[in-house]
DNA sequence: ACTGTAGCGGAGGTACCCCTCCGGTTCAAT
DNA sequence: ATTGAACCGGAGGGGTACCTCCGCTACAGT
């Protein structure tokens, strides 16, 4: 509430190198990362990430010594992205606003459940995450529900879970997807 | 629609066996299947549930020669008990009928994520269970539907989905799941 | 009680993954 | 151009899981 939505990324043990070769090939081992935990969920071979990333795996470890390191970087990364959409979102309709956020929000959820996974909620990063998150987007929830648009009788938490839920699910199609969510959300927009 | 929901698991390749003690580890076993599953999803180790079982890895590979024979044994026993329920709901009031199954089918979600995961849905055995679902709790929406309880632009796999996303996802505690659930299940409700 | 057979358990070969360690390489500052 | 510090790759030891195979056990039918 009070806290700005920025600084995750700064809370994060590891950096990125400063030298051109140890910095390209952080970036290569984030990127493999965040695929593979997309692909394979929280127990992504190691190795395999790094083979993809086209480094050596003494390389991964150098820059993440803990698997849970890994983890946490590629999570940081995806909210702060996520915080930054919420402050462009500013100006639209609350309701627009709000819907267009959890859009983005699905789209990184591959990684989210992952990283949930495998840390278990029991990260100091996970909670800063959480909250850095709930700071950009909870405005948006409570501006809806100011403007009469969304049910008051529910906190960003059971929005974000809820969504998070829906999209985590397999579908036929993503069409089917969006039918769902969108029955989902007029559970929210109901205030009758 | 037409299908009885009861053959599911006729059509599973792998059967009980007759002798006594053969009998008791095939049930061992599967009991120690459903919680690894549960626990550790699709990719829980065999050597864990024949320790758990109490039965060497042997017998474990004589009774589900792949790990697809069993997962698919625990899932199409879980439908079953599920098509059973429907029919035993039969006598409720339309809304009341399909809440109480969905409260079911969310019980048993946790086998069916772990199946789902492996399975992929390449398998006949996943087919066959899925007619049997819907033969047996479509019915309970349809006639929700004719009622007046529940939107007509919906079909029972939206339906399904959507909870199973919901009741897979991890909550703070059992209430905010419920919660959740409620406003998800108003926007099914809301004819307008 | 006898006996054939269905069933049992687990040793062991193979494969993969985790993580450490160190000799060689490459950058960047002088 | 030199040089030393930072960085690199991957071999290798330890662990675990998968699955097969076979000598032994215990059931059930006579």
């Amino acid at each position: 509430m009070t806290a700005t939505p920025f600084p995750v990324s700064e809370i994060v043990a590891t950096r990125r190198p400063h030298r051109k070769d140890a910095a390209r090939n952080y970036d290569a081992l984030l990127e493999a990362a965040r695929a593979a935990f997309a692909e394979h969920g929280a127990d992504a071979s190691l190795e395999d990430i790094a083979r993809r990333a086209g480094v050596g795996i003494g390389t991964l470890y150098r820059n993440f010594p803990t698997r849970r390191d890994l983890f946490e970087t590629v999570y940081a990364d995806e909210v702060n992205t996520l915080c930054r959409a919420a402050v462009e979102l500013a100006d639209r309709e609350p309701w627009a606003a709000l819907t267009a956020w959890l859009d983005r929000f699905a789209g990184y959820m591959v990684t989210k459940r992952a990283v949930r996974e495998a840390l278990d909620g029991e990260s100091d990063i996970f909670q800063a995450c959480r909250e850095s998150m709930y700071a950009a987007g909870g405005p948006l929830l409570e501006r809806a529900q100011r403007a009469g648009a969304a049910r008051a009788d529910m906190d960003f938490g059971d929005l974000l879970r809820m969504v998070a839920g829906i999209t985590a699910t397999v579908f036929d199609d993503d069409a089917q997807r969006d039918r769902v969510l969108a029955i989902a959300m007029d559970g929210v927009r109901a205030v009758r």
